[in-house]
DNA sequence: TGTATAAGGTTGTATATACAGTATAGTCGG
DNA sequence: CCGACTATACTGTATATACAACCTTATACA
C-alpha cells in the first residue's frame, strides 16, 4: 500500500514547492543530499529529480544543481475556471438549473476514463448554467466518490461543482480535449437552441495524487461562447519546431 | 557526439511506429529482447520503454508486455505545433495542397487585427493539410511582410507555414480563440465534408517584439480532429477558485 | 475432465558501482 | 594581480544484480 520510494521523494519535493517554501529559482537538494536524508540510492534520487524535470517542475544544470522552475504562463482556456465567476466578471447574472444528481454504477467506458480496475460507483451531475437567463453551458459531470466523498451532499445552486472540487481536492494534473459537436435532441432542449447549431464540447479530466477526480463534459452553444487564451511564451522557447 | 543509448533505443522504436511497421496494438520487444539485440543492460532498455510510455506512445502491462498505443487524432492546445509533425508522430502521411498564395491590401478588419496604423499589404495563404489523403485542416493565414518578409518565397509543400515562422521569427506572445462553426460552402468543398458537419475553428494571433506576426484561422472537421492538452498544474496553485 | 500447482516470461522497483562531462572555488605560480 | 591548474561537487549515463508482483502456459494431480 505504500508508494514507491522515488514517488515519495517526488511528493516531498512537490509539497515544498506547493507550500511556497521553495520558490522558483530555489535550489533543491542534490542527489547525494537526498541519498543521505532519505537513505536511498543515488539512482532512486536521480529518478525522482529526472521525472520532476520532465514534468516541468525543475530544471537541472550539470555541475551546478537542481532548481525550482518558473511556472509557465498559461491561458484561461486551460485553467480551471469557475463559470459563475466568469459571468460575474462580465457584470452579468449567473444562475444554474440542476437537471440530474445521482449515483450510478460506472459503465465500462467511464471506468476506463477513471482508470478504475474494479467496478465502482460514481456521482453523476447534469446541470445548466445561464447568463442573464440564457443557457450558456451544459455541464455533464462524473465524480469519483473515493476522492471527493461529500460531493453529492453539496447544493450546486450555491457553489459550482468546479469551485467545490478545487477547494476540496488539490488538483495536480489536468487534461482538456476540445471538439465541435452537433448536440443531441436532449442537449438542444436543455440549452434551448435550434436544430443545426453546432456546439463546442470541452472534455476535462483532473487528477489528484494519481487518482482521477472528475470527468466533465462542458457543452457551449457556438453562438454564445468561445474559448479564449492569450499568454506570453517562455523566453527559452518551449515551442516545438 | 553520439546520442545516449537509451535515446537510440527510443528512436529505434519511434521509427518503427512512425513508418507504420508497428501499428497500434503491436507488441514491441520486451526489455530482455532489447537487452540482447542492442547489447545493453536491462535498466537502459527499461528507461527507454518507460519514457516512451510517459510520452504516450506505448502502454505496458505487468506480466504481459509492452504495446504500441492508439494515437488520438488531436492537436496540442498549449504549444505551437507543426501539423506535419503531429501527423508523422502518429505514423501517418502528411501532404498539403495550396489553394491560394497571394499578396493583398489589408482590409479594415484585418488591419485592426494586425494592429496596423497605416494601410499596408499582407501575405495571404490558403492551404489544406491532409492525413493519409484525408483533409484534416484548412489553414487560412495572413502574415505581416514587415516581420517576415521572405514568407511568400517559401514552398509550403516542403515546410509548413508554422514551422517556417517559428524558425524565422521569435514568437513571444500567443492568442488563441476556439469556437464551433458551420463551415461555408467553399470551406466544405476544400475539406471534402458533408453539409451539416460542424467544424472547430482555432483562431490564432502571434506577436514578436510588439508586432503581430500572423493571423491564422485553422479549421478542423469535427469528425476528424480534436484539440488536446494535458499538463501538471503549477504547484503554487494558479487555479482560480 | 477439472482443478490446483509449478515454471517461465514480463514489468516494476531498488541498490551499489563506475565513469564521463560540466561548473565552481580555491590554490599555486608567475 | 592575474592566469593556470587542481580539487571538489553535481548531473548524466550505463551496468550488473536483486527481488517483488503479475500473467500465461504447461504440467501434475484428483
Amino acid at each position: 500500500m505504500t508508494s514507491p520510494l522515488y514517488a515519495q521523494v517526488k511528493e516531498h519535493i512537490l509539497e515544498h514547492i506547493r507550500s511556497g517554501a521553495w520558490t522558483p529559482g530555489t535550489r533543491v537538494p542534490s542527489e547525494n543530499e537526498l541519498v543521505e536524508s532519505f537513505s536511498i540510492s543515488r539512482m532512486t534520487a536521480n529518478r525522482a529529480l529526472r521525472e520532476l524535470t520532465a514534468d516541468g517542475f525543475l530544471s537541472r544544470v550539470p555541475g551546478v544543481g537542481t532548481f525550482v522552475k518558473e511556472p509557465p504562463a498559461r491561458s484561461s482556456l486551460l485553467e480551471l475556471r469557475n463559470i459563475a465567476e466568469e459571468i460575474a466578471a462580465r457584470g452579468h447574472k449567473h444562475a444554474a438549473y440542476i437537471d440530474r444528481q445521482e449515483t450510478i454504477d460506472a459503465p465500462q467506458a467511464l471506468a476506463e476514463e477513471f482508470e478504475l480496475r474494479q467496478p465502482a460507483r460514481l456521482f453523476h451531475l447534469m446541470m445548466v448554467h445561464t447568463e442573464n437567463g440564457v443557457p450558456v453551458q451544459l455541464e455533464d459531470r462524473y465524480v469519483n466518490p473515493f476522492v471527493a466523498p461529500q460531493f453529492n451532499d453539496q447544493d450546486f445552486a450555491d457553489i459550482t461543482p468546479t469551485a467545490y472540487l478545487v477547494a476540496a481536492v488539490p488538483v495536480d494534473e489536468l487534461e482538456h480535449t476540445v471538439e465541435a459537436i452537433m448536440p443531441t435532441a436532449e442537449q438542444r432542449e436543455l440549452l434551448d437552441i435550434g436544430e443545426h447549431e453546432p456546439c463546442l464540447a470541452l472534455h476535462r479530466r483532473s487528477w489528484s495524487k494519481g487518482h482521477v477526480v472528475t470527468v466533465a463534459t462542458l457543452i457551449y452553444p457556438a453562438s454564445r461562447y468561445a474559448l479564449y487564451s492569450r499568454y506570453k511564451t517562455s523566453p527559452s522557447g518551449t515551442l516545438s519546431q
